[in-house]
DNA sequence: TTCCAAATAAGAATAAAACCTATTTAAGAA
DNA sequence: TTCTTAAATAGGTTTTATTCTTATTTGGAA
């Protein structure tokens, strides 16, 4: 993928998430279009600090709660994923029989399941170029039933 | 599983840990063994101030930090599992397509892969149970070429 | 029983993320 | 264009999960 394709892609990117914020009816400020262009263009997971310093480069006065409230946003419509889930403390699990966790998104409550086509799932070999890998989290998130019945209730 | 063969469990997880606490030069403290017992009784992924809560209704003077650093341990021994961000802040990405990471258990690095088999791996029915899963999260934890290289020099 | 490195308790420190509020601004209406 | 106002921001403060510091205690070997 070339220079061109890149700078096309992130004009392609920018001009989706202007209409997904109108059509939400959110303001396209200055600060927000500067945030998603650092974040588009990285490519190396950064966290909310770093995404920060780069911004300031261009907006000095630009703050780090706008910035968080910004990728929060973001995550919320979609546009963007977050690594290493926020607002959460760690958990521990004794259990270390082969299983995986379902995670709501909304009261964060945990929940085992099994899968007999996820238990298979072996580490792929496509990670020996990257270095060792020792285990394999699967994870699904979503809202759980107990949040689900608060939504439905919301109407 | 009656009420019995999880007493049992729970005993032959105890000798177990006793054992792996031996052979590694580890103190037996009280406090460590009334920690692991809390911790293998729960099945709901507590996080270290439940644990911490719990155990200080059997003894009242233990510390938040001996919790926290007995948790720590018991992980390194590779005895319990650690759920969610430990020591690491939450990271963003702005890449959508399918992918999955590889995240480095000593310095936090994260790499993109695909694999063929992981990426056609859909969410399971059996989540339906438990709330509507949203999205699936793989993550392969290990040491990066990198830290392998350092942990190499050091001998 | 004695001894000491390892472990702990208690309190202080750190830092990621959220909160508060006075001020600014995007964007629709006039 | 100017006016209007709810939404968004800056900057400072607060919260809180986790770690650090240090004086004291203790498990376990001799
Ligand atoms: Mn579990
Ligand atoms: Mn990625
Ligand atoms: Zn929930
Ligand atoms: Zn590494």
């Amino acid at each position: 993928m070339g220079p061109d394709t890149q700078t096309q892609d992130l004009q392609n990117r920018m001009n989706h998430v202007r209409n997904v914020l109108r059509e939400s009816g959110l303001k396209l400020t200055h600060q927000r279009l500067e945030i998603l262009n650092e974040v588009c263009k990285a490519d190396d997971h950064p966290d909310a600090e770093t995404i920060y310093r780069s911004v300031r480069e261009r907006m000095p006065t630009v703050s780090l709660d706008t910035v968080y409230r910004t990728l929060w946003l973001l995550l919320d419509l979609g546009l963007i994923n977050a690594l290493g889930p926020s607002r959460e403390r760690v958990r521990f699990d004794a259990n270390t029989e082969v299983h995986h966790h379902f995670v709501c998104r909304k009261c964060g409550v945990i929940h085992d399941f099994t899968s007999p086509e996820l238990d298979g799932v072996q580490i792929p070999e496509a990670i020996r170029d990257l270095g060792q890998g020792e285990k394999m989290h699967i994870e699904v998130r979503g809202l759980c039933r107990d949040c689900l019945k608060d939504k439905a209730s919301d109407c």
